[in-house]
DNA sequence: TTGCTAAGTAAATCGTGATTTACTTGCGAG
DNA sequence: CTCGCAAGTAAATCACGATTTACTTAGCAA
């Protein structure tokens, strides 16, 4: 009688999406080191063997779900007037289950195996693309300032959840942020 | 004839000593899962098992370096006025070799073994103290932002060391840091 | 001097996780 | 229909690292 579940035929590039995007899920949510291939490829419903063929190692598999997750879910286009509260928005927002790029790369920053690749990727992303978005001469030090910011709450909030950022930010706090944020962008 | 290398009696209070100085060093340049104690029995010349005997296990050792780092040097009193310029130097201080608590707590806020342990010292050794200093109604708040400023910065420099942060924070930077959180002590 | 106990050691144990290996199975081309 | 290869699997391997165990040794008290 038909099962179910629906069955699916053998494809390779199905189940390669399907472990990167478990990789996404584990990697926003747990520690690298942490994070086991067993857990991903459980929640693939995969074989741990197959990171292996299909990525390399663990540590490629980690770039390429960074790398995609910084692609998909970033700061794109904002208007100038807006910038503060866009980022403040983005930066503060709840974790929620779903695939997000900030804890993966504060994670990933702090192990030591994978932290050159958090680097490069955050540069070539998100530190770059920033910077020319600012324009001008102090841009790198704005840009910089920028990050640190929004990084200090946004880790805060991941990993030290303290009273006035359990869960999500205090109102006061997230526009307290926003405004400095956007001075940042008009000051001179 | 005599050792050049001085020859020390048995002392268990002495020893206990060197295994908590070895890894207060160690979990402040190592992220704690990465750090072995191995390596920390290796730099106090002393046996892996005795980290058992003296201390429990690895994750009581983590606390009681992580509480005495914190209090040995974090922020005490300052004056009014000089808060701002006072923080910024503690946190933009280049990272050095010797001991120093904030990477400590970010390294051991990102695992998941040690989290609690990291928020509930955090909260007693750091923001509780900065709250009452600060004082007034919404101190917690005040406290919250100064930290998450403060934290980012020191982030990004530990272990994002991208061109604006490498080393030592650039001076402009710095004194934006200063400025600000100036500015949130000062405000209203 | 002797002997008891605390201090220290070496090695075994136990678990975990990444990666490899040798195998089985499903699918589609011919 | 069937054969070959790609896709998938189970289990072995290898390497660590924390903790435990059984042992050795130094120093002090009697």
């Amino acid at each position: 009688m038909s099962d179910t579940f629906e069955i699916r035929k053998r494809n390779a590039e199905r189940t390669r999406e399907t472990i990167l995007a478990a990789a996404q899920e584990v990697f926003s949510t747990t520690p690298y080191g942490e994070a086991s291939l067993k857990e991903i490829t459980r929640r693939a419903a995969a074989n741990p063997a197959l990171v292996s063929r299909y990525f390399g190692s663990k540590e490629k598999l980690f770039e390429e779900a960074l790398g995609a997750a910084l692609d998909a879910g970033m700061l794109t286009a904002a208007p100038r007037e807006g910038f503060g509260e866009a980022i403040a928005e983005l930066f503060t927002a709840p974790p929620g289950p779903g695939i997000n790029p900030l804890p993966m790369l504060i994670f990933a920053a702090a192990n030591k195996e994978t932290q050159a690749i958090a680097v490069a990727l955050l540069h070539e992303k998100v530190m770059q693309p920033l910077e020319t978005w600012i324009g001008g001469d102090d841009a790198a030090a704005r840009a910089a300032e920028i990050m640190a910011v929004s990084t200090g709450f946004f880790t805060f909030q991941l990993i030290l959840p303290l009273r006035p950022f359990q869960g999500k930010i205090d109102k006061s706090v997230r526009l307290w942020l926003a405004v400095s944020l956007q001075a940042i962008i008009d000051r001179e």
